[in-house]
DNA sequence: TAGTTTTCTTGATATCAATCATCTAAATGG
DNA sequence: CCATTTAGATGATTGATATCAAGAAAACTA
């Protein structure tokens, strides 16, 4: 079963370089030319490491940086204060940048925390907007995020406004095999970096009706799953169950 | 009744420069400053003007420019090949920005058309990317697009992922309300720009069920709604139906 | 290790919204 | 102007998913 990668299997010793980095090419550095790098790595005040269920920041913060999540996973969610209520937002992995939600007005709008103990890379947005008047690799880099951002929204509100909870299960699974595939790991046999509860949560279905649909697509000889531990046995199946638009169906 | 501004009311003589738009604080130039606003005027390439239904830009087209809406409203959606099922991903009235959904890979990901009669101030790309260059103000609107647009996000996910229709249709008229607020329209009186059918598209129900929840409002006292004209008789009463995080009520 | 808590699964029932069907009113086109 | 089409409303029924309830397995904890 492959592991994603965490806190442990890193070597002791600090690994801050971007250009040593095995998710250089995902991250804001695969927008940059070499002589950009240099410059960008400079800006980068330090590598954070946060516990399991330690908070990153929170809604209304102030928006004091930009994070590149090197190991680990966290998750973002909204909270209503009046009900105890909340909505997961999405699952943040290795790669993937946050803090985004903080630019309209310098404050946070939702809340971070780690799903397991987990390394960030932190970027001053002072130090970001400096860098953004002189690297214009890393205004493309801004530009693309816009454009997945929407990407994104687009595929999330096909998710929840038109798919039944088999396909958006179907979906979700889809996209965590792409996910991995990207970054080298095998897209047929991962493991869940949540919970049902939360997973549930952020498809918009109640904790029993995801367990159902597990059920449902192991008793198709689609996947198989043991608490966290997934294997897709039939990818095409799975693809047909999710009626997304625009993905190819992942391959080994 | 208060109507939205649209071709008509506008005088015949193009007007093109943004300093005179009575839109300016809500759009682009809201972000620069006068010096900067001079530099970008001159890179708008026009105003460009589509008739209803008339499609600005598809899914897969080149992006070659990004858009002001001037006047008029359009929306922007999803269509599948498959089942000719569309998803509608949202309404865009004057003010809005579109476009950026195609800076991930210079292409559109989505359909654009206009629901009536429409004016657009076209900003090619090619231009816009030397712009960000030179104009930190423009850079400064940019995030700004980034946090809003994630912000849009949050709420939509919250639209469709957690509450029922009855919510969603109040929270979606909060939401325009306070659209119309913003650009100096009664907030109480306006009238709906799409018809029956696109709104239950967009808000993830079936148009019948639509028409129930309406009439639910209706005979809760909460609103008027004749064809497409909404009064709101009671803002309060439909900020607690609608139970969004974050927003205030709005007043006259 | 045993006890406790948490997580997950499964079954029975209730509820909300989709669908199907019909009808009315408004817009459109000759 | 009338004929036709389209948009919207309303009722009856079906179906999908939430909720309620209970139990099993795993993960903590003392």
């Amino acid at each position: 079963m492959v592991k994603l990668l965490n806190m442990n299997d890193l070597s002791k010793k600090q690994i801050s370089k971007c250009e040593h980095c095995s998710l250089r090419h995902v991250c804001f550095p695969g927008g940059l030319s070499d002589d950009e790098l240099g410059i960008f790595e400079g800006s980068i005040s330090k590598v954070i490491k946060i516990k399991k269920k330690q908070k990153l920041f929170g809604r209304g913060d102030k928006l004091h940086a930009v994070y590149a999540i090197k190991a680990g996973s966290v998750k973002s969610f909204l909270t209503n204060p009046e009900d105890e209520q909340t909505q997961v937002l999405g699952f943040h992995l290795p790669g993937d940048l946050l803090g985004f939600d903080g630019f309209a007005n310098q404050l946070h709008s939702c809340d971070v925390v780690a799903m397991e103990d987990s390394q960030l890379c932190e970027l001053p947005v002072d130090n970001f907007e400096q860098l953004c008047e002189i690297l214009p690799g890393l205004r493309k880099v801004m530009m693309q995020q816009v454009g997945n951002e929407i990407s994104r929204h687009h595929s999330l509100v096909l998710t929840l406004g038109k798919m039944q909870t088999e396909e958006r299960l179907a979906t979700y699974l889809l996209r965590l095999s792409c996910y991995y595939k990207s970054r080298g790991y095998s897209c047929t046999e991962f493991n869940l970096p949540m919970p049902r509860h939360d997973l549930a949560n952020f498809l918009g279905m109640a904790p029993e009706t995801l367990s159902r649909m597990f059920a449902r697509l192991e008793a198709a000889k689609v996947v198989t799953i043991l608490r966290r531990q997934v294997v897709i046995l039939d990818v095409q199946k799975l693809h047909d169950l999710s009626h997304e638009l625009c993905r190819q169906p992942a391959s080994d």
